[in-house]
DNA sequence: TTTAATTATCGCAATATTGCAATAATACAA
DNA sequence: TTGTATTATTGCAATATTGCGATAATTAAA
């Protein structure tokens, strides 16, 4: 009686995570906009990657190796948040020699810029309580 | 020979691991305003938490039932994304009944507004090439 | 062609995040 | 007090991210 509950739990677990995913977003319940916006904020949601962006907008353009003295972090590492942010077309790279220089995409820079604005709405300043 | 080499790399590696926090955002890197930055887009870094947001921007309060409904996640789901937002300061609940109300919280969205707004200063729109 | 310099990738370990069922906690009504 | 409705928390599994050593790939120089 008891053992037969347990196995039947066991089988809903095994069909229920065997169905795959567990875990990870479930990005079909969003609109594309809001999955779109939800990958820019996450582009940022780095430390490391705010500081090479930051630098980047300051000094307009660095190689790898300065970032990896600039950052602290071992060299994969770095190599690894350039990537992050290249994928999310943020900077783009072009070989120089045996480095590779970094810039900010004015283009995507601006799109970021524009849709984090209008993200933030402006909101009426209401008190402590909502209801 | 090959037996000792092999011992002292295992010996590397225990001690490497073993000084702790292997996998974590090495945080004492940064500076508080790059942490601080990159937790803020941490909190927006998720479709459902841009979701609830844009929810609660254009309807101004709602209460967690509804954005279980609204979302299609189950309800301890919703409810964890809520209190990150809540962590995050970017919205506030008031309980109402049994229910619990979430509205905006103004003030921390204007500072996420005016911080995000500063982060993605100008940039001269150059060519291709950085270098 | 060999060597040096620089960057990218692989493989692994640790930590963090996502998602949900089950259950606990809370507030109201009967 | 007992039951009902709603939300929060716990515990677990799956996936994702972070970090780095080792190594491969790439480019320029010798």
């Amino acid at each position: 009686m008891t053992e037969r509950f347990v196995v039947l739990k066991l089988l809903i677990v095994i069909l229920r995570c065997s169905s795959l995913n567990m875990g990870a977003t479930k990005t079909d319940l969003f609109t594309k906009e809001q999955n779109d916006m939800a990958a820019m904020a996450k582009a940022l949601a780095h430390p490391a990657r705010i500081a090479i962006l930051e630098y980047l907008v300051a000094k307009n353009v660095c190689i790898t190796s300065t970032f990896v003295e600039e950052l602290g972090l071992a060299q994969a590492t770095v190599s690894q948040h350039l990537k992050e942010l290249k994928l999310a077309g943020i900077i783009q790279g072009s070989i120089e020699g045996t480095s590779v220089c970094y810039c900010i995409n004015p283009k995507i820079w601006k799109q970021y810029k524009a849709l984090f604005n209008s993200f933030f709405k402006d909101v009426a300043p209401n008190g402590q309580d909502c209801c």
